[in-house]
DNA sequence: CCGATATTGAGAATTCATTATCATCTTGAA
DNA sequence: TTCAAGATGATAATGAATTCTCAATATCGG
């Protein structure tokens, strides 16, 4: 924490939601969650601090292709994401396939990937009806 | 095209932009694009008519992370795509990885996957100063 | 415990891509 | 050539995420 930052009860919450989840999260479901910690903490208090956090280094932006941006810790070694096509939760991922330089075309330079899969979590391929649905259970 | 729809210099115009560019194109980059074979051609015209193709199924969208929306002519087979951060520009990229299924977590299912390579493209790197900047040239 | 000041919550404001509106212009069948 | 219906262009309107405003509140060094 930088100096001339203080301790509160909602910066903890955002961080415990973060911790706790193990997986990306969007700025809603970290309110959500965060409740739990700090109860009437408000979105704009979310943004504020996953801003802060992000350029002291905490946090760090997850951007999957025509999603909302979603947050996660930092400190992860080299991971992607998978997408739930039922749920819409993101989780990590922690292989790489790697060797994707040679893919690009001849004269480009590649300096970094992302790579999505999608399809279906664990609990939404065991609960078709129920699981996916709810984001924010 | 389907039934009722009428040939209009703009429609082709659009259309031939995708074909020339060879790459996927933002609604700002077709609009440039098309102006020179529809004049005065406005941005409205290339959403209306992005949507229709997509309808049609002769254009399909595509996502980057944290990027607009971009469009490309369908047909193409399998691939994935490079953005230069010098030029902002997206090109096609033909192979694939593979073998990504195994990546997701125990119990998840995979059924679609996307790759984005980033770096510099040619152009910019033989032109460091100059090329880039221009997404529309 | 005090007080200076960082932080928060609620809601207004902003940003920006995309869509709707509508008068005017084109297309294409007759 | 004619003209009904589809298209277009300019611009207003939307929708949704993110940011700003500001009075009230909480933190923490002294």
């Amino acid at each position: 924490m930088l100096p001339n930052e203080r301790s509160t009860r909602q910066r903890h919450a955002i961080l415990a939601a973060l911790r706790a989840a193990q997986r990306p999260l969007l700025p809603t479901e970290i309110l959500e969650l965060a409740q739990h910690d700090a109860p009437g903490i408000g979105i704009a208090t979310i943004y504020r601090n996953l801003k802060t956090f992000m350029e002291e280094g905490a946090v760090q932006l997850v951007q999957l292709p025509g999603e909302n941006a979603r947050y996660e810790l930092c400190g992860k070694p080299h991971h992607h994401h998978f997408l739930c096509r039922a749920c819409t939760r993101v989780f990590d991922v922690a292989g790489c396939p790697g060797a994707l330089e040679g893919l690009a075309p001849n004269g480009f330079a590649v300096d970094g990937h992302e790579l999505t899969l999608y399809g279906q979590c664990a609990d939404c391929r065991s609960a078709p009806e129920a699981a996916g649905n709810t984001p924010s259970s």
